[in-house]
Formats: C-alpha cells, structure tokens, sequence
DNA sequence: GATGATTTGTTGCAATAAAAAACATATTAC
DNA sequence: GTAATATGTTTTTTATTGCAACAAATCATC
C-alpha cells in the first residue's frame, strides 16, 4: 500500500537531514520537513530502534519551553570507502555524517590492475569484517575511481593513468566481498562530499573542478542534485578549449584545459621533481620569481576561460576548486575571481563564488561513502 | 493530513502523464504509473470531475480482454504564452498537450519597451478574455524573453535587443492582466518544449542550441529537469570560447561562439540583405559556390568545438539544433558530427545524437504555455 | 453464435499512516 | 512559586491507498 512509500519518503527526508545536519533537534526537524509534531516523534521513534539514529540530551539554549532532544547519526550504519590510485589503494571505513573511522592505504609498486585492487580491498575488508560485523552494520561499497565509469552497472570503461579499460569493477567486487558496490569517477565524488559536508553546505547549484597530478576533472550540482549526464560521464571541464593555439593533450585535443593548465608545469617552474599538495602549495606561496609568477598567472588566465564558459553555461553561485587549483588559487589572491568576472557575463557572475575545498585527505573517503550510503537514504528500512 | 500530498502527487502524475502522452489507456497509466487499478480509477475520475481530462471512446486494438478507454487533457484549461521579439510581440492561446489553439502576432515599428509590451498583451488579452471565460480556464501566462531572465521574481535583467534593462516584467504584466505570470529566457523555454512534444521527446539528458538572429542561447536537461542555475541565466552556450585569435563580441569577450558562428555572416557570404528561416536555408542547401561551402564548414568546426565542450562537461544523449544552427547543420550532412566524434572523449560521444529541432514556429508558444502549466501540472487541485 | 478466456473497470473493505487535538512536561520569565 | 511558552506524547479522526471480489466487454474457439 502507498501509505508505505510515504512512510519511506518520510524515513528517508528525516534521515538525510540528520545525516547531513546532525544534531538538530526534533523540533528543528518539525520546521525543515513540515510534518506533524507527532509524526516526527514517530519517524524518530522507529529510526532509533533500527538503530539508525540516537537521541542526545536536550542541549539548554536558554529558550522557553520543553527542550527538544537532538538528533544524531547511530553508529552502527558505515560504509566502506575504496580509492584506487596510481601507486596506491585506499580502503576506509566512514560513518553517517561523513565521519571517517578508519583509513587504511595500502601501497603498491606499480598502478593496480583492477584484479589487485580487487584482491587487496577483499583481504583488508576481511580483516576488517569481525569489527564490521559487531561494532557496525556495513551497508555498501563506494569506489571513487580516476578515469570515466558508466555508473549504472560500475564498469570503468577508461582510467588512463591506472590502465584500465573497460573494467566491470563493481561486479568483481561484488563477487570478492558480498557486499553491494557503486562506482563513480573521483570528481564526480568529490564534488558530492565537499556539497554535503564541505565549502558547498546548503548550496544546490555549485561545479567543482580539482587538479589532479594526470588531469582535471570535475563535477557539477544543479538544483541540488549531482548531475551524471546519460552514462555518468558528465563534469569532464579538463577537456573545454582554452587556448585554439596550444598543443596536444593525450586525448588529441588542442589546447584544452589540461594541457594549459597542469601540476607538471607548476613544479619545472619551481624547479621540484615531485611533492605533494602541501610542499607544492608552500613553494608556490613561497615563490618570488618572476617565471614562477608568470606561470601561476598564466595558468590562472586559462583556468579563468574554462570556468567563464562554466559560468555561462550553468550559473553556479560557487565554484570549488580542488587539489593545486585550489594552491594556484592561493597563490595570487583575487587574481582569478577578477579575470572571471571580466570575462562572463555581468549577471551571471554577479552571484558566483570562488572558494577552495574544504575537505583535505577524507575527500573522497567521504564522497565514496555517501555514494554507498545513498541506498540507506532513500530507503531506511 | 499527508494523504493529501499523496494525491496531490498521484494527481500530478498522472496529468503528466496525460498531458505528455495523450491518448494513453488507463490500463497505460496503471503500468506506467505503478497504481493500483481502482486508484487511477478514482485519480481520473477526480479529473473528469475537475474538467482536466476527457475520457475518450475505448479503441479497439484488436486484444483480448474489456477494452480501456483512452484518456486525454481537457480543452479546458489553457496557458497564455507571450513572446516579444525585436519586431513583434506573440501572443498565443495554448491547450494542454501542447495545442496552440491562437496565435496573434502584433507588429511594432521599434523593438517594443516592457510598457509596451505589457500593454499590447494586456489589450489582446483583454479582447480574448470573453472566449478565455466561458471555453476556458486560464491557469496563467508564460512570457519567453530573449535575454536573461531571473526566474524567481520574473525580472529581465538584460535583453540587449529589446532594450531591456532590469524590467520587472512578471509584476507589470500581473498587475495589467490579473494573471500569474512565469517568465524565462526564450532558448531554454524552446528546449523544454522539444524535451515535451518535440525531438527530445522522453530524453532525460539533452542540451538545445537555438541560434537566432542575434546569437546564441541554450538549454539544459539534466536528469529529467530543466537546468536553470542558482538565477536562472544557464544555458548561455553563445560565450564559450571557440577561437583565442577571434574578434570581441559584444560583451566584450574574444572568439566566443556567436562571433564565429553567426547568421549575419551566412546572409553575407550568400549574398541576402535579410531572410527568414526557411529562405535562409534553402539558399544554404542550394549554394554551390566555395566561398559558402567554406564559410559553412568554418562555422561549423567552431560550433563543434563548443558542442564538445558541452558534451564533455555534460554528457548528454542528445543535441538539438535550433534556427539557423538547424539549417547550417543540413547544409553540410555528417560532418559536424564526424568533427564532434573526432574532439571529444570517446566514450563521451558514443552515446550522442546530434539532430535538429522538430517544432517549428509554435516552439516558444508552446514552451512559454509549458511554464504556465507547470503549476497546474505540479498541483492538479 | 454460444461459451470460455482474458483483460480491465467498479465497488466494498481493511490497513496504514499522518494530522489534529488534548494532555503532559520541562524550561524561562517575572 | 506561578504564568507563559515550547515541545514531547497519546488518542482520535480522517484520507487514501491496495486488495479482493465481482461485473463488463472484448477475442478465440468450436
């Protein structure tokens, strides 16, 4: 009977907001919801014997009347994360509310093949299972993947800096743990944990574009919901044309963002061979030279072009820049959000925001997990 | 009591439904819907009553079992649609389904003002209201505007070939009419109607480039709904970087895509002081000479190169092609999507189709009167 | 052309859950 | 200490859905 689905609906609407707002007491959810006084008592009522949320004490705010109790994530639900990366796998557990419990991250010599990825996430949730099974009720499995995934039966169909290509991930992994599986590219997740818990709380029409040591890839909320386009491939900025006079990216495109704008660029200017973010950042905020000046402008000038046409084309009221965009932001205070604004159109600008992500490391821990989660959320029983 | 909301929603579901699709047995929208039998019995029965849909004779299709008979809207209820052009102001009398039932084009000497325009609106309606009265009930009026339009409030921020500059238009025309009024910008309006009963027909993930005569404007579905950004201003395709080396348009930025890709410069090479659609494109496809065939291709490459922008950062199913973006497409057959295949991501392009808008002239009647649906569709009560 | 199979509309009934109302409780204000 | 206020709790009411049994209208078959 419908009354079920309401039910559902409603299960699902109370959940999501004490997932993404924890804390709030039942009359806050009375207000945000619009449900009855009761109802809420009775959602709240079920959720807690299904051991999905807790009720803590009423917090004294020096108001008149009964004090409501607020309303937090249990800490039973978890889902498990899984990053794989080019020298690298990341395998965490992470609570409701984007609560990361435990992060393991498991070297490896050369790229993972999709099989050793498979092999090691296995033989670490195995050891992981005895906690996952009494402390916690595992939901799922989100895997955050650097390259193309058809997110509607998880096959990684391109990850060129892991080799992969046309990979069913999700059903091996599936087959390997007992667990259901989702897949998503990184960005496409990334954008999803800095939305909920990160630079984009509350904001439902934001694009997020990070900088990656191979690429730039990206992601997009409009309306309040990830857009994933018709195979989940949508958010790709790091292929917009910025420069008809640039070279070639690996793709064949010319002058396309990636090729302009790259961490490779950034660290021969400083003279490093490698680093990561926090060493590169600090270099380039160190910086005085003028080449390494005139990179970081001349970067930020092409990173401006692909985020006009973002801006003309989506009118976001922020954008968040991740991983050295988010450094090469920093490095010239002003000097971007100037260049958009004197290149988009007037109104369209006028209500956008440049800021940095405010996710470090968890990022896509979180981003993978609230993909698992999604299930639980839409549907709490 | 949420019952209510329930119905409301099953309501809306339904009407949709009906409206989408007309002629659908209720045997149909059982299936479609997920409802029980006796509940799309009382939901149309409720909507017979409310004089939203007819029930039509049952159609024999030769099948086994008592026959269903058809379901189709009401020629009740109307929206008004209005478009002001540069020329003229449209006013048009739709029907659910996407019936234009009248069409009034008023012609004026100068780009009309908003006060004009309000006024020429208001007098037509006013004229009409006898037949609005007793045939129909009106739910509101829908204005497509060419130019930026913030769609919470109705104000046009800007609509450079009318003049307009910061025009609370949705208020004026409330105000002389008595009527609700929703207002939007004209291209994404255009493609809401060819997500509805044009060529993107059931496509949930598609994007609309209109080219008329003063640039290019655009649309976005995504997911099923129209992409509006945090204002309303997206969909802005016509500023996207096509070529570094190009001359500035008229905002100020270089080689966007309305400065390469233009009508004005078709009509040049073709050798037309003006020309409507129709003799613009037969003179396309009948040129033979190289410096039309080479201007088409010229256009046409940049036109590619922001589709792949597009459909890298997008990923949608389809493209449509709208005004003089449709004829340049049919001049040169194949190859703008032969270009498109070649610069985008591989797998990005494999599932797209490029083709052309399928609603002719009545494409903003029909889109405008779609957002004044909008509410009745969202709430049949 | 009568009978059965099949599909679908119709009607009555049971189950569900949400809202409203009445009551209870815990806090602040005075 | 009492009133005012806000909020949790319990009970009652009500709306709507889904199910089941029945009725109706068609096709298929002999």
């Amino acid at each position: 009977m419908a009354a079920d689905r309401v039910r559902r609906h409603n299960l699902s609407a109370v959940l999501t907001l004490v997932h993404h707002s924890p804390g709030l007491s039942r009359a806050d959810i009375t207000k945000a919801t619009g449900l009855n006084r009761s109802t809420v008592s009775a959602l709240v009522g079920e959720m807690v014997e299904r051991e999905l949320v807790v009720e803590t004490q009423a917090d004294s705010r020096n108001q008149v009347g009964r004090p409501s109790p607020g309303v937090e994530p249990h800490s039973a639900p978890v889902a498990i994360a899984i990053n794989p990366e080019i020298d690298a796998v990341t395998i965490g557990v992470v609570g409701l509310r984007g609560t990361v419990l435990k992060r393991i991250r498991h070297e490896t010599a050369a790229p993972p093949t999709v099989r050793e990825m498979v092999r090691i996430s296995a033989a670490v949730i195995e050891q992981l299972r005895p906690e996952l099974e009494t402390a916690h009720r595992t939901v799922g499995i989100g895997v955050a993947v650097p390259g193309l995934v058809r997110t509607s039966d998880g096959v990684v169909r391109l990850a060129p800096h892991l080799r992969w290509h046309d990979e069913p991930l999700a059903e091996l992994l599936t087959e390997a743990t007992g667990f259901e599986v989702s897949v998503a590219n990184d960005a496409s997740l990334g954008i999803l944990a800095e939305r909920t818990f990160g630079a984009g709380r509350g904001i439902s029409d934001l694009i997020y574009l990070n900088g990656g040591a191979s690429g730039i890839g990206g992601g997009i909320i409009a309306g309040g919901t990830a857009i994933g386009g018709a195979a989940g491939y949508a958010g790709e900025f790091g292929h917009t044309l910025v420069n008809s006079a640039g070279r070639r990216d690996a793709v064949g495109l010319v002058g396309s963002l990636e090729v302009e704008v790259n961490r490779a660029a950034l660290l021969r200017v400083l003279g490093l061979a490698s680093a990561d973010s926090e060493t590169l950042e600090l270099a380039l905020l160190g910086a005085t030279s003028d080449t390494v000046v005139d990179e970081v402008r001349r970067q930020l000038g092409f990173l401006s072009i692909a985020l006009c046409s973002a801006v003309n084309t989506l009118n976001p009221r922020l954008i968040i820049l991740g991983g050295f965009l988010g450094a090469l932001d920093a490095a010239a205070p002003g000097y971007l959000e100037s260049l958009v604004a004197a290149q988009s159109i007037g109104v369209s600008f006028e209500s956008v925001r440049i800021t940095r992500a405010a996710l470090g490391s968890d990022l896509l821990m979180i981003g993978a997990a609230e993909l698992a989660f999604e299930r639980l959320l839409a549907d709490p029983k």
